[in-house]
RNA sequence: GGGCGGUUAGCUCAGCUGGUAGAGCGCCUGCUUUACACGCAGGUGGCCGCAGGUUCGAGUCCUGCACCGCCCACCA
C-alpha cells in the first residue's frame, strides 16, 4: 500500500468501477424483500451544484448505502427538472447579451435554441453527482420533459380537469410585468419599500359629508368600485348602503360592509379595487361589485385609464393626488414602510391583475394530504415541520398553474373559433362541442411544480403499470431543505394520494440549510456560496461527505472546511492503521479467532458502535453517526486496540493477525456508508473478500463479545492515572498488565510524578459523592439506579485514592 | 401581525424521557525514526442569555424578558 493516501485517483476509479459493474443499479446486493427508495430531488437543468446539494446527496447516499448493505432492494433515483421559469429566465439573460429576448425567437425558434442550450450546459450536474460518490442508478436518469414524463403530466392535467378541479377563470392573479407571466403565490417574495400613505376623502353622493380612506396606490382609485367598512364598526354603521363618489373618475359607488376589513388600519374604511388587489377582489366577488382594470400587462396605465393611459402608476398616482388636493380632498399623508410582493426571480414588483388563467382548486386535494400527515403515514423529521406543512395545507388557496412562457408542458386544451374548449391528452381532430376542425392549442404552459409533483411515480413509468412502479412506490425517505416543503413536498403528497391512492414516501427529512462561515445565507447571485469543487478537489469526496454530515442537524449549519479537514484525517488514519495490519498479517486470513482481552474488547466495541449507528440512522440522525465512527476509529481501534495488539502482530501470532483482519473488515463496513471510497480501496487489499464492500453485508452483532465492551475500563483508568501522576495502579490479570505495558509507554509519557494533583482531584470527587449520598432526600427520592451509580462512583474513587495514597 | 428556531468552553456545535456539563478545532506542555507529526499523551478553559417558578435535584420542565435568525401573512 502506498504510504500516503491520495483520494483523488482512488475515488474516481471506484466511482467508475461501481457504476460499470452495475452495483449502483436498483436491486444490487439485495437479499431481502424490503425496498429502500430515495428520489433525489431533481436539480434544475440550468443550474450547477451547490454545497447544499452535496450535503443532501451525502445524507441520501449514506442512508442508501447503509440500506443496500443491509440487503434491501434499493433504488436511488436520479433526474433533472426542466425548471420552467428558472430556465426561461436564464436563457433570457444569455439572449440579452446578444440584444435579443426569448420572444424574438418565436416559439419554434425558442424550442430549437433551448435544446442546443441544454446540450451545452446540461451535462455537468450528473458528473458532479458521481464525483460525490452518490450511488444513484444513473441508467434510470429521468427528465421532467422527456416523452414519458410529459405524458404523465398531461394525464394529470386531464385527470384534474375531469374531476372538475382545474378550471379557467378570471381571477386576481400575480403578474410579473417583466417576465410577462403569471406566478403562483409561492413564487412571490415580499420586499420592504417606503411608500406614502394618502388619506383621501370620498364625498358622499348626497353631499352630506365624506368618508376618508387610506391608500398607498392612488393610481388604482380609477378602478375603485366600492368602499368597504367592517359591519360592526360604529363609526360607519349608518353609512352602509349609501354611496360615495370616487375622486377623479367621479363615479358613484356603494359603501358595503365586509368582515375582512381591518377596523384598526387607517380610518377603518377601505377603498375597494377588485381588479388590482387580492383582498379587494374577494370583497368584490362577495358583494357582486364591478371588476375594473386600469393597469396593463406592462405595469403601466392601460387604455381603460382614459387620459392617464400610458403613464406609469407613479405618474398617474401623482395626477390623481393633484386632482384631489385641488379639491381639498387630501386630508393628510404620511410616510409608510411596508412589504410588497415581488417576483422571486427578477424582483420586479408583482401586479395583482384580474386576468384569465388556469387554476387548480385545492380543497379536495388538500384534505387527504392533511390526513396523511396527521395520522402519521408521512412523518416529518424534525417533527415541527409537520405543523408548518399542515398550517399551509389547511389554509391553501387556489393554485394558479398556467404560465405565459414557452418552456414547459403545454396545456392540453384546444379552442375552436367559437371559443369552445376541448381537453384531451392527444390533439383532438375536432372540437368536442361544435365539431370544428379549426383548433388552436392553448399557448400557456404549466407551472414547473405541477410536473415536479409527479416525480415519485412519473419517474417509475406512471401512467403505465410498470414493474418499477409496483416495486418502488411508495418511496422511503425524501430528504430536502425546508424551502420547498410547500412548493414540492406538499404537492407530491397530494398528487400521489390522488393518482395512486398512496402516499409517495414515509419520511420527510428536512435537513440543515447550509450557511456560509459568517452565518449568512449562501447565495449564488451574491457570490457568497461555496463551490463544491473547492471541497471535493483538495479534500476528496469521502472527507467532504463526512464533513458535511458532521455539521448537519435540526438547525441551520455553518459550512466550514474544518469539519471536512477532520474527515480527511479520518480517512488517512484508517489508511494507516490498515497498512499496519496488512503489513504484519503474514499469510493470515480474516477470521474471528479472538483469544485475548483486547480482541474481545474491540469486537464488542465495534458491535456497540454498529448498534449506535443503526439507531441514529434509523432516526435519520446523521451527525451523531460521524461522531460514533470517529471515536471508534481513533480512540478504540487505533489508540487502544492497534497499540495493544501490535506486539503480537509483530511476533507472528496467527490468531491475532486473523482477528485483526476480521476486525478491520468490520470497521471498514461500518464506515463505508459515510466514506465509501477509502473503505472500498482498503477492502480490496484484504487477503480474502467475497464481494465488493459496497454490496457486502452490514456487520451482524456477535453476542459472544457483547459482555466485553467494558473489558478495558480498568486498564484505561490505570493508564489515565499513570499518565497524569506516574503512579502505578494495581491491575488484576496478566492480560491487563500486558496491554498496559504495550499501550502505556513511559518514555512517551510526561510522568512528572504529580501525584498530589491527582490525589486532590480524587478527594474532591469523593467529597462530592459522599455529600450527595448523605442527603437523605436525595436517597429517598432519586431512582434506585441513580443512587447506585453514585455509590459505585464513590467506591471507585475511594479505591483509586487508596491506590495512590498507598504508593 | 402570526408562528418557529437559536442563545452551552476562545471558535463551531452535541447534550434522548430532569441526576450535578461533553466533542472537534484552537491554545499550553511533553513525546518522533518497524501505521500515521496528516501522529501520540497530558493539560488549560464554562454564574449552560437574563429574571422568576416547579423539584431532594434544572442546561434539560413551566412563566416572563432580552437580543439573533427563519417562515408565513390580502392592515389597503
Amino acid at each position: 500500500m502506498d504510504p500516503r493516501y491520495d483520494p483523488s485517483a482512488v475515488e474516481q476509479r471506484w466511482q467508475t468501477t461501481w457504476e460499470e459493474e452495475g452495483l449502483y443499479a436498483a436491486g444490487a446486493g439485495a437479499h431481502r424483500p424490503d425496498t429502500f427508495v430515495v428520489m433525489h430531488p431533481p436539480p434544475n437543468i440550468s443550474g450547477s451544484l451547490t454545497i447544499g446539494h452535496v450535503l443532501q446527496l451525502s445524507i441520501e447516499d449514506t442512508l442508501v448505502r447503509w440500506s443496500r448493505m443491509r440487503g434491501y432492494d434499493t433504488l436511488f433515483q436520479p433526474g433533472y427538472d426542466h425548471a420552467g421559469i428558472s430556465t426561461w429566465a436564464a436563457i433570457g439573460r444569455t439572449l440579452a447579451k446578444e440584444g435579443k429576448s426569448q420572444r424574438d425567437l418565436g416559439r419554434e425558434g425558442f424550442d430549437a435554441y433551448v435544446q442546443e442550450w441544454l446540450a451545452r450546459y446540461g451535462g455537468t450536474i450528473m458528473s458532479q453527482f458521481r464525483w460525490v460518490g452518490a450511488s444513484l442508478d444513473y441508467g434510470r436518469t429521468r427528465f421532467t420533459m422527456d416523452d414519458g414524463y410529459y405524458r404523465a403530466v398531461i394525464r394529470w392535467f386531464v385527470h384534474l380537469y375531469r374531476r372538475g378541479w382545474i378550471y379557467r377563470d378570471n381571477r386576481i392573479s400575480n403578474w410579473c410585468p417583466r417576465d410577462r407571466t403569471a406566478l403562483s403565490d409561492l413564487e412571490l417574495e415580499p420586499e420592504e419599500v417606503d411608500d406614502t400613505l394618502f388619506f383621501i376623502g370620498y364625498p358622499l353622493a348626497d353631499g352630506s359629508g365624506h368618508v376618508t380612506i387610506a391608500t398607498v396606490r392612488p393610481a388604482t382609485i380609477l378602478a375603485d368600485t366600492a368602499v368597504a367598512v367592517h359591519p360592526d364598526d360604529e363609526r360607519y354603521r349608518d353609512l352602509v348602503g349609501r354611496e360615495v363618489v370616487v375622486p377623479y373618475v367621479e363615479r358613484r359607488v356603494p359603501i358595503v360592509a365586509d368582515e375582512q376589513v381591518d377596523r384598526e388600519f387607517g380610518t377603518g374604511a377601505l377603498k375597494v379595487t377588485p381588479g388590482h388587489d387580492p383582498l379587494d377582489f374577494e370583497i368584490g366577488r362577495a358583494h357582486g361589485l364591478d371588476e375594473l382594470v386600469v393597469i396593463g400587462l406592462d405595469g403601466r396605465m392601460s387604455a381603460e385609464a382614459g387620459e392617464l393611459a400610458g403613464l406609469t402608476q407613479q405618474e398617474a398616482g401623482e395626477r390623481v393626488i393633484e386632482w384631489a388636493r385641488e379639491r381639498g380632498l387630501i386630508e393628510r399623508q404620511e410616510p409608510y414602510r411596508h412589504a410588497v410582493p415581488t417576483c422571486e426571480r427578477c424582483h420586479s414588483r408583482v401586479e395583482p391583475l384580474i386576468m384569465l388563467q388556469w387554476w387548480c382548486a385545492m380543497d379536495e386535494l388538500a384534505a387527504p394530504a392533511i390526513a396523511a400527515v396527521e395520522d402519521g403515514g408521512v412523518r416529518f423529521t424534525p417533527e415541527r415541520f409537520a405543523r408548518v406543512y399542515l398550517d399551509w395545507m389547511r389554509n391553501v388557496r387556489p393554485w394558479c398553474i398556467s404560465r405565459q412562457i414557452w418552456w414547459g408542458h403545454r396545456i392540453p386544451v384546444w379552442y375552436c373559433p367559437d371559443g369552445h374548449l376541448t381537453v384531451e391528452e392527444d390533439a383532438p381532430a375536432a372540437c368536442a362541442e361544435c365539431g370544428s376542425a379549426e383548433l388552436r392549442q392553448e399557448e400557456d404552459v404549466l407551472d414547473t411544480w405541477f410536473s415536479s409533483a409527479l416525480y415519485p411515480f412519473a419517474t417509475l413509468g406512471w401512467p403505465d403499470e410498470t414493474p418499477e412502479l409496483a416495486s418502488y412506490y411508495p418511496g422511503s425517505v425524501l430528504a430536502t431543505a425546508r424551502d420547498i416543503i410547500f412548493l414540492w413536498v406538499a404537492r407530491m403528497v397530494f398528487s400521489g394520494l390522488e393518482l395512486l391512492g398512496e402516499k409517495p414516501f414515509g419520511d420527510v427529512l428536512i435537513h440543515s440549510t447550509l450557511l456560509n462561515p459568517e452565518g449568512r445565507r449562501m447565495s449564488r447571485t451574491l457570490g457568497t456560496g461555496i463551490d463544491p469543487e473547492d471541497a471535493l478537489e483538495p479534500y476528496g469526496a469521502d472527507a467532504t461527505r463526512y464533513g458535511l454530515l458532521k455539521v448537519t442537524s435540526t438547525q441551520d449549519a455553518r459550512f466550514s472546511f474544518d469539519s471536512i479537514e477532520e474527515g480527511r484525517r479520518l480517512a488517512i488514519k484508517l489508511w494507516n492503521v490498515a497498512r499496519l495490519i496488512l503489513a504484519n498479517a503474514g499469510d493470515a486470513r480474516p477470521e474471528v479467532a479472538p483469544r485475548d482481552l483486547e480482541e474481545r474488547w474491540i469486537l464488542a466495541r465495534i458491535d456497540a458502535a454498529r448498534a449506535e449507528a443503526d439507531e441514529h440512522l434509523a432516526r435519520l440522525e446523521l451527525a451523531p453517526v460521524t461522531a460514533v465512527l470517529y471515536h471508534l476509529t481513533f480512540d478504540d481501534f487505533c489508540d487502544w486496540y492497534a497499540e495493544a495488539v501490535k506486539p503480537r502482530l509483530y511476533g507472528g501470532d496467527g490468531d491475532a493477525r486473523a482477528t485483526a483482519l476480521a476486525a478491520l473488515e468490520r470497521l471498514l463496513a461500518l464506515l463505508h456508508p459515510v466514506m465509501p471510497h477509502v473503505t472500498e480501496e482498503i477492502w480490496t487489499q484484504l487477503p480474502v473478500r467475497e464481494a465488493r464492500l459496497i454490496v457486502s453485508p452490514w456487520p451482524e452483532p456477535d453476542e459472544r463479545f457483547s459482555a466485553d465492551e467494558h473489558a478495558l475500563d480498568r486498564v484505561q483508568e490505570a493508564a489515565q492515572i499513570f499518565r497524569r501522576s506516574a503512579v502505578q495502579v494495581e491491575l488484576g490479570s496478566d492480560d491487563e498488565r500486558r496491554i498496559f505495558a504495550a499501550v502505556v509507554r513511559p518514555e512517551r509519557t510526561r510522568a512528572d510524578g504529580n501525584a498530589d494533583a491527582e490525589i486532590a482531584r480524587l478527594r474532591s470527587e469523593v467529597a462530592r459523592a459522599e455529600g450527595m449520598l448523605a442527603n437523605e432526600r436525595f436517597v429517598a427520592n432519586a431512582p434506585a439506579e441513580v443512587v447506585e451509580a453514585e455509590q459505585e462512583k464513590l467506591e471507585r474513587y475511594r479505591r483509586e485514592l487508596a491506590a495512590l495514597e498507598g504508593s
